[in-house]
DNA sequence: CCGCGTCTGGGGAACGTTCCCATACGGGCA
DNA sequence: TGCCCGTATGGGAACGTTCCCCAGACGCGG
């Protein structure tokens, strides 16, 4: 179980009867002038010993370790694999690895994660914040790119979706069948920020001239139980809502199993719309209209930031790249009766 | 933009007035002797430095990284997330950090994989492997666990779930509720192996002695999509199955929705069942029935095993976990008409 | 024939840590 | 008083790479 040493740059340089310097240069650039010949050597030697540079010292030579870390909520929440996937693909295609860190909105967990970052020396981070202050995250000193609205955080670039867009899209959609009694099961998140779910909610019917009845409106965690609950909460009322948007699908699942269970067809007497679109969505009965997310998309975008940073390009003004959603018209919306 | 150098321990060492040796003695370990008066002199350095001990460094002289590899084919496939917590959970309370690594089913992904643990030098991998051979596995000469039954790999310890037991377990829930037509949809697996599911299926039946009717068998990938073609095909059968078992969720759910799409009621004109127990199962439309795996403490056992051979106890032989699915009686089962 | 530029290759320091060994300093004991 | 041992600290090499700088070889024009 010893482990006998990899082969290093020394030994393929001892084999092909060069000096190490050599061999640093047939492995690193292909624009390094080193002859033809000798080039071959080198290569010989390094196929035969099997040789692999050794990315820990080289990183420690030039500072970059070809890691960056992706500190999420909960890798178990739908709506984050899709995220870390095409980030991760991202960042492969450029030869980083991504290291998966959990914060479970955990403040004391988000800060060690800043500690890990830094203390690996990673090259960059892409975070979706949690209670992190924006001192901190300067004073972390690295490539940074931050996932949701990043407006608490004016100095970094951030990439997330438009969640007043999607609560608009989905208003306009439930507004359009005819809906003038919407509930509101409004997430609470564990952020700093008040959702801004609720302020479009309210913005949006004073401009359509909807009547505003704040019974309507329910807050609590996003969980599939509490959608329920809160699904019954509204149910219970005396003049209950014709159509009701959750803030995201886990909710918006919650409460259309808690309808069903109250005896309500969906959507005939009742209509429902999420947001997010994840995959649970498509395979409910019926099936739930949502705005669906470009999480994949987010990804990519970030990673593609941050890659940016990484390299010393774009050393303008912070980016902040919102992305729209999309709405996905299902069988859990149609005209009230 | 530039980069103003973080603390080293020799910044450390001057400030507090000792030597570099000093300083790692009192960052490193609580055993180090050391003087009470000079400990805190440094720690009092150290806190106004802020300091943090350079990993990369670190590993290069002690061939440690605290970085261990998690390779899978997809994380936005809904089995993995909760494996993937599970076991960054459990490296992350080791001190370890989990990097995240998409092989997508394909062969060459996967060994660039290997080439991603070997170059970064990293402590440890979980492996669910694709076709990668044994040899290459030991050639990788570092502490590995492979996810599922590891039977091609007898000298690495392994993590599996029991998919023979699973069948069994959904089989024999099938039977006890009267049925004896059972359609199977079993999946094509992309790995060596033929699937086990299959060959249980068969036994099972001799053993419960049921007529064996190999046209109630279909093959296909795994995805929902192909779980509803095939129940599609179960269904134009002149003589259809009263229940069907389909290899997982994912087919399951496929099967439903073709099922009820076709004018079925489900269960009362025909059960499905499915195994895995991913998130979705839960929110169709009657909630599936499932043969429940583990992935979370699959994810944690995988981690214990790798840990404890990377602290390089248990030098003995391999160790094979097998862990048993649960069954979930929901309302996608009853007895036949 | 000499000086100079170009091209190829090597020597050696540096990155920040760990760890082996050496040293300094007391104090106890013969 | 002299010696030995234990404790507290420091010096410096080593890990494997990168990269700066220098050395030689060679060709060419003056």
């Amino acid at each position: 179980m010893s482990k006998p040493r990899q082969p290093t740059i020394k030994d393929v340089a001892r084999l092909a009867g060069v000096s190490k310097t050599t061999v640093g240069r047939v492995v690193n650039g292909e624009d390094l002038r080193v002859a033809e010949k000798t080039r071959a050597r080198v290569l010989a030697a390094i196929e035969m010993l099997g040789y692999e540079r050794n990315i820990v010292a080289s990183s420690l030579r030039t500072d970059q370790t070809l890691m960056v870390a992706l500190s999420i909520p909960d890798i178990m929440n739908p709506f984050w694999p899709e995220v870390a996937r095409g980030m991760q693909d991202t960042c492969e295609a450029q030869g980083y690895t991504v290291a998966l860190l959990n914060s479970d909105w955990d403040a004391g967990r988000e800060l060690v994660h800043l500690q890990t970052v830094r203390r690996n020396r990673f090259d960059g981070l892409v975070l979706n914040p949690i209670r992190i202050a924006d001192a901190e995250l300067r004073a972390l000193n690295t490539p940074t790119v931050l996932l949701g609205s990043g407006d608490d955080y004016p100095e970094f670039d951030s990439v997330g979706s438009d969640s007043v867009g999607a609560v608009n899209t989905a208003l306009e959609h439930l507004i359009a069948l005819g809906h003038r009694r919407i509930g509101l099961i409004a997430g609470i998140s564990q952020r700093r920020r008040p959702d801004a779910r609720y302020h479009c909610y309210i913005e949006m019917h004073q401009r359509c001239g909807l009547p505003l009845d704040l019974g309507l409106v329910v807050r609590c965690p996003y969980s599939q139980a509490e959608g329920a609950a809160a699904m019954c909460q509204l149910l219970s009322l005396a003049n209950p809502p014709t159509a009701v948007l959750a803030g995201n699908d886990l909710l918006a699942i919650g409460a259309l199993i808690a309808a069903k269970e109250a005896g309500l067809t969906v959507p005939d007497d009742l209509s429902i719309i999420g947001i997010d679109d994840i995959d649970a969505s498509s395979t409910t009965s019926p099936p739930l209209t949502t705005v669906a997310k470009p999480k994949y998309e987010i990804g990519v975008q970030a990673a593609t930031l941050l890659l940016e940073r990484m390299r010393g390009e774009q050393p303008g003004a912070p980016r902040k790249i919102v992305l729209e959603g999309e709405l996905r018209v299902r069988n859990s919306t149609c005209p009230p009766r």
